[in-house]
DNA sequence: GTCTGTAATTTAATCGATTAACTTCTGGTC
DNA sequence: GACCAGAAGTTAATCGATTAAATTACAGAC
């Protein structure tokens, strides 16, 4: 590959005027840079990145640490980072922890956890990134986390407590007092709760958002109707399978995740009953299966890709020196109506 | 951050002889090695990645070239590629081309697509990446692609006709045959096909699977048992929609992806019909819906995994001097058996 | 013809590592 | 005491860019 020296000597010129030409910021004649960039064609001559991160104390790459690419809000943020950072000449180095492979369901080991996060943070450090965004899934992991001193830094999906740190999320709490709100509008009175495993702060948010629409509508939740699962189709069965059974079955069942909304419908199948004619159903976070049941399953869909885009948008402004005060954004989810939901 | 003429100053040696404490490949004294470690401990020193590899020619970043991170196979082989090269050195740089936004459907202009990835490999090329794996989606898409000449090329999933590269990907072609010999195993004589979209090379293999098992039993496919589907769910409800309409239905259902498989189950409960007893339903690709659809969808299982592994073993391999011959690897898929079918 | 200002270009230091080649030191052998 | 081998350590070149500072060239003013 050609250096920047080739070029020099080719077009007979010194390498400083051959950088003069490639960065336009100083005067060049038109004979020389008529040379310059013709010898660049012909050789097909790439300025070396790495010779220029070294001097300029930049790399233009941000590193993006997620616990496990195959988590299901991570390939669309993901997604949603590079659509911000097109056109502006920073590339991702990615960092896959693999959590779940490795500690998955090993809630109470969150030291472990921190660990191999505070490693992943390390060795993007060591590859001189110019800013990180940590995909984190849970609440509780963020806490423990160290964030390097000198590099920008944002916070995705999970919120750092943080004061000083940067985060963006979606609203939990909210979108499930909304889809509550929805099913309540529909004249729905016996409302159960399948809520997603009791570690996750994400499950208690939703919690909330359900409790306060029924407070808000009067309606007593018998303890009976909340029941806790673990975000896996078969704890939806189960649980599912349960409520039908009692006394004062449920009209309508909220299930905290796709996957567990999934597993009411067979539940509810095998009881012999019709959705949502018997009994509606609604999830939450607009899985794919979400589309693919029948009938379709309204659900709250994640703000995923725009969570990749502000992230990304309050990272460059750092990078570009546009000032940013750390802030803590929640955005907001949409619910998407389908057909597993009914008027009583 | 400190610098390795800081470490050198503070324990009183040359730059040099730090070097060589680090490197371990020349001698150096316990007194001068103990007051270098000391100096490291006390700086929180690491070297400085980005100069090595200027010095050293050598980045230790493989790239990663991605279609769409989205895409339903590629966040696992992505997490394949980072299993296989866990405790490797090597860091990923991720290159996601968003080909699905910004083509999407438009299958014709191929040469819009190959633009497009050639110009991702570029960037990958004046990053300076040691080496590249495309994980390319469709075999029709592969064959413009320029592979660079310097740096080793593994193409991941689809595959290249170009003899000269390596490529690994999955066996369409038998996994179609093998679970249509299932459906046959259980006394299935009129088997429908609902295939994807008809500019898919995987689509066609998967045909020609179907058609063998079909052959080899003696099977005549009438032309209304094979319908044309786009993949998507819906298209997998109108085919099935249209087959069980026929005079003589068929009792089982092959889709050739998981989502217009449930687009099928959808079909024969509006049919007034059941799964398995009266028809039978395979998928391929055993996406999570799979799971979630009640009875469980009987469907193939893609080594995605697997096809990380040995794609980046292979890449490895060329990149520490093993030599390893060009060559093509398919590797089996698996049938995953739930409660989609039935014996007849 | 000299002076001056500006444009064009070059020189050389610099970023932070690696390493070949060289120097210095030490101890052993005859 | 001369010689040598090997260990320990240093010097300085190098990777490929950027850029401040120095130099050169040249046009215009007087």
């Amino acid at each position: 590959m050609a250096t920047i020296k080739e070029i020099a000597a080719l077009s007979g010129v010194s390498v400083a005027t051959v950088s003069h030409v490639l960065s336009g910021k100083k005067n060049v004649s038109d004979a020389a840079r008529d040379r310059v960039l013709r010898a660049i064609e012909l050789t097909n001559y790439k300025p070396n990145a790495i010779a220029k991160s070294l001097r300029m104390n930049k790399t233009h790459i941000i590193g993006v640490l997620v616990e496990d690419i195959r988590g299901l809000p991570v390939p669309e943020i993901v997604d949603g980072i590079n659509q911000q950072l097109e056109e502006s000449g920073y590339q991702v180095l990615l960092s896959n922890l693999r959590l779940l492979h490795k500690l998955y369901n090993q809630y109470e080991q969150l030291s472990q956890h921190t660990h191999v996060i505070n490693s992943g943070i390390a060795l993007l450090e060591d590859a001189r990134v110019d800013g990180i965004i940590y995909v984190a899934m849970h609440d509780r992991r963020v806490d423990g986390v160290r964030q390097p001193v000198n590099i920008p830094f944002v916070f995705a999906f999970a919120q750092s407590g943080e004061p000083e740190s940067v985060s963006v999320t979606y609203d939990n709490e909210n979108s499930a007092y909304e889809i509550t709100r929805l099913l309540i509008g529909q004249n729905h009175r016996q409302i159960a709760l399948i809520a997603g495993h009791a570690y996750s702060s994400a499950a208690h948010l939703r919690l909330a958002g359900y409790r306060r629409a029924m407070d808000e509508a009067g309606l007593r939740v018998p303890p009976e109707y909340i029941r806790w699962g673990d975000w896996e189709y078969h704890s939806g069965v189960e649980q599912a399978d349960a409520m039908l059974s009692l006394a004062v079955p449920p009209t309508a069942i909220f299930a905290m995740n796709d996957p567990m909304a999934a597993g009411c419908y067979a539940s509810i199948m095998r009881h012999g009953l019709r959705i949502p004619e018997d009994v509606s159903v609604v999830g939450f976070d607009n899985q794919e299966v979400a589309s693919c049941l029948f009938p379709g399953l309204t659900t709250v869909a994640l703000p995923n890709r725009e969570i990749g885009h502000i992230a990304t948008e309050r990272l460059l402004d750092r990078l570009e020196g546009r000032t940013a005060e750390p802030a803590s954004i929640t955005l907001p989810c949409s619910i998407v109506r389908r057909g597993s939901t009914m008027q009583r």
